[in-house]
DNA sequence: CAAAGTTCCTGCGAGC
DNA sequence: TGCTCGCAGGAACTTT
């Protein structure tokens, strides 16, 4: 479910539920996700009260009062659930709380509910992940500057990012515009739907060389100036329609974000172009092992 | 067969 | 010609 959009909603979400709360116990499952939990990560995350989570990239850290950070990343099928005290007290759970609850002989079945954070006041929020692509971590805040996984990012999109911060990269890039836009170091992100979608509102080909995009000089061309705008436009309505279907907050499933939404070109091949005035059909592409869904008619 | 993500490895081309 | 370096592309991870 993670593109930046959804991370934003997810984040948003978890906000609501658990700042100001004090984590009681943390129950893993099994012994890792994509790479294994942290040492001694359940024990250190006991006791800590949440102050505040921020979102870098598609990541989110989760800051305590003794300043530890909890990094969550959701992967491909991450998602989190949160079951507030009176929901616990009502016995209106998913069957792998109400396993740790009363026990493994119940026959409930949370087979990819893998970590359990349990807080004082009762509550309870489930991590789910299918996949197990997703990556949790902890480390203190003075360590974030050299945290390799967010040592690696560039650019966020809204903060630091402009049209000839993209061409400076694009520059000497050999590659195709829609595989540029998919690396988190040319502007974090950015995932495999919205590099689509943005790529068609602006009206260019995935397969066009990112290098094509500059001037000799140096410059954004105009279609890249457009891309950039695009980016920006199709990440920002994203996070619009996710947080308008956070009214109530049953749960932080992030698919919220993505099957609430429809998108004009991804996952619509061999429909017809839905840009005005366009007669094409939309084709599927495979470009570094992941489809890419575009109109060659409206996309040059 | 395909899937929303990221890291790691291999292989190729450029340049010395 | 041959070697090293860096980049680009593909495989791998896993389950539904």
């Amino acid at each position: 479910m993670p593109e930046l959009p959804e991370v934003e909603t997810v984040k948003t979400g978890l906000a609501k539920a658990w700042i100001g709360k004090t984590i009681a116990q943390v129950i893993l499952r099994r012994e890792n996700l994509r790479y294994p939990f942290p040492k001694r990560f359940a024990e250190q995350l006991q006791g800590q009260t949440i102050t505040n989570i921020r979102r870098r990239a598609k990541y989110m850290l989760i800051d305590t009062n003794d300043e530890l950070v909890f990094l969550s990343h959701l992967g491909m099928s991450g998602k989190y659930t949160i079951f507030s005290a009176e929901q616990v007290s009502n016995y209106d759970l998913k069957n792998s709380v109400k396993q740790s609850i009363f026990g493994a002989k119940t026959g409930f079945d949370g087979r990819h509910d893998h970590m359990e954070i349990r807080f004082t006041d009762g509550s309870i929020s489930v991590y789910t992940d299918p996949r197990r692509f997703g990556i949790v971590k902890l480390f203190h805040r003075a360590e974030e500057t050299v945290e390799p996984l967010l040592e690696v990012l560039g650019p966020e999109p809204f903060d630091d990012w402009n049209s000839q911060i993209a061409a400076d990269r694009c520059r000497n890039k050999r590659s195709p515009i829609k595989t540029t836009l998919l690396d988190q170091r040319f502007v974090v992100g950015v995932g495999n739907i919205y590099a689509c979608e943005a790529l068609h509102n602006a009206g260019i080909s995935p397969t066009k060389l990112a290098s094509s995009l500059v001037t000799k000089g140096g410059k954004p061309t105009k279609a890249l100036n457009k891309l950039v705008d695009e980016v920006k436009i199709v990440l920002n309505k994203a996070i619009a329609a996710g947080g308008s279907t956070l009214n109530d907050f049953a749960d932080v499933e992030g698919n919220l974000g993505y099957f609430s939404h429809h998108f004009t070109i991804y996952g619509r091949e061999d429909q017809p172009c839905l840009k005005a005035g366009c007669a094409g059909t939309v084709e599927r592409i495979v470009q570094s092992n992941r489809s890419t869904f575009w109109c060659p008619r409206c996309q040059k």
